[in-house]
DNA sequence: TGACTTTTTCCTGGTT
DNA sequence: AAACCAGGAAAAAGTC
């Protein structure tokens, strides 16, 4: 599934269903070994549980941000990690990595990474050590870098309701699942939810009132289908996706983001 | 830059 | 009466 969802493009799509099934069903592998061992999928896994544990709001990253390997991520040192993954996640990334390296630190010879050294008077020349071999896009690695560089996909409002329902763990009573399997949900705090949405794009006066006309624009779209005579109730249509459960692994992106 | 899409704002009127 | 639902209109924002 890991694999499966690594190769949609839909990034931070594919890291929401890594929180929920990959710490689940596919173990921390990641756990058992050095991080300098780790595969690009054992990093996602990673990040993934400290996305759940500390209920940062996957929905801002990208998945870009993850494509990397255990020894790529071990040259990291603190800030690098602050100004990619933020001031919430950065830190947390930062010293679990710390603890794992020091856990299993006298199996390997490399060390010497977290130069935390201050007199980087040469930002663009570093991240990157000579052996660099990771996916990641160079453009993410500066300083301040913590929004992802073109259009953060997924920002829609559909997709922000999906990401609430497909999270019942975290956002607790906002939302819920009026039918899981036909897609039909339906607002318990619909105010709570209109201000979430209002902050994610940084707009405080966002209301439900509003947030439910651009609902209304997606039945033309079959993005929802009207679900009448039921207050707060709605149905997610035939262009829509990523909330099926059997949907994992295929069809995710086949629809415009 | 300009066309196009999506969201926001506001509104009138109806329903639960 | 409060909280929703329906959409039209138009402005604002975001994308390509």
């Amino acid at each position: 599934i890991l694999t499966l969802t690594l190769s949609l493009y839909a990034g931070y799509t594919a890291l929401h269903y890594n929180v929920i099934n990959g710490s689940h069903s596919s173990g921390h592998w990641y756990k058992q070994i050095s991080p300098h061992q780790w595969t690009a999928e054992h990093v996602l896994e990673w990040i993934s549980d400290h996305v759940e544990r500390t209920k940062f709001d996957a929905s801002t990253l990208s998945l870009d941000f993850c494509s990397i390997d255990g020894p790529n991520l071990c040259r990291i040192n603190q800030e690098e990690m602050t100004a990619v993954f933020g001031p919430q996640l950065g830190p947390h990334l930062y010293q679990s990595l710390e603890e794992y390296k020091t856990k299993y630190g006298g199996t390997f010879t490399f060390m010497s990474s977290p130069e935390s050294g201050s007199s980087e008077s040469d930002p663009e020349f570093y991240p990157v050590s000579s052996e660099y071999s990771g996916t990641l896009d160079l453009a993410f690695w500066s300083y301040g870098t913590v929004e992802v560089r073109h259009a953060p996909r997924g920002t829609h409002l559909w997709e922000f309701i999906r990401d609430i329902l497909i999270h019942p763990e975290k956002n607790q009573g906002l939302m819920k699942w009026e039918d899981r399997r036909e897609g039909v949900f339906k607002f318990l705090k619909s105010e709570a939810v209109a201000q979430m949405w209002g902050q994610k794009k940084k707009n405080t006066s966002m209301t439900y009132e509003k947030l439910s006309r651009a609902m209304r624009y997606y039945y033309k779209r079959e993005i929802l289908e009207r679900v009448d005579g039921r207050r707060l109730v709605y149905k997610f249509g035939k262009n829509s996706s990523g909330w099926k459960t059997e949907e994992i692994g295929s069809g995710i992106g086949g629809v415009s983001l």
